[in-house]
DNA sequence: GGCACCTACTTTCTTTTGGAAAGCATGGAG
DNA sequence: CTCCATGCTTTCCAAAAGAAAGTAGGTGCC
């Protein structure tokens, strides 16, 4: 008997189950730039412009809508600052501090053991 | 001055850096059915059959390419049985156990916190 | 006024990837 | 022979990623 679990939150919650809403949060999560601009965030709140220049390499585009997904999944606070010149921060929220960690985990493995995987 | 990673190993490898093949390798890890895929079998060698069933939704293509991807960077052996009936195991190689670890913590991560974030 | 510049996007277009459905190869069993 | 099982591959379509250019609100310069 697979383990189910339907979108109840009364369930205990499993990742392999198909319908259970683990899926998109996995989905958002286990992503390249998610775990970059997660990443970068722990060294505090930033700058659209900022972490553009921090995530080498990612289009306006898709930096906006990571964060947005990101911001709507409830892991960041975007805010405006309508000063001269207008501004956007984005940081973590509790729950996004909590899921950096193990992200950390995921980029610190990647570049501790890149060697090992080149050689 | 920002870090840079090119891809000669003797410098220190850093995620951010659009260069450095740290990239292609969190690409390929920090995807949904990467992390479904190791995180079965850490319970050890699997047939493709048996991960078709415990990666509910997943179609045999897209299986197939992460499987083939994980083969190709060194994170899973895949073993050919050519007995009656022919049979595909697939296995965690020593580099796979290790990046399993980070990957439970983010498979763990979501299980635990979903009620936070569907509350 | 008119133009440049800043920030933070948005739009458009092309390429790449993901996903559903069906087909294929091999080798039994009946 | 047909039917089933395993482990894919192929085809087709839709969704997403990525590159390039454009937009919008406001400041400052001359």
């Amino acid at each position: 008997m697979p383990t189910t679990c339907l979108t109840g939150r009364h369930d205990k919650h499993d990742v392999y189950a198909e319908q259970c809403p683990c899926r998109g949060v996995l989905d958002l999560l286990a992503n390249k730039w998610t775990a970059l601009a997660i990443g970068a965030l722990e060294d505090g709140p930033q700058r659209f412009g900022a972490l553009q220049r921090r995530l080498e390499g990612v289009s306006p585009k898709v930096l906006t809508q990571t964060l947005r997904r990101l911001e709507e999944a409830g892991f960041v606070d975007r805010t405006v600052y309508p000063a001269v010149p207008l501004h956007v921060e984005y940081a973590l929220t509790e729950l996004g501090a909590g899921v950096a960690e193990p992200l950390r985990g995921l980029r610190s493995w990647v570049e501790r053991h890149l060697d090992e995987l080149l050689g």
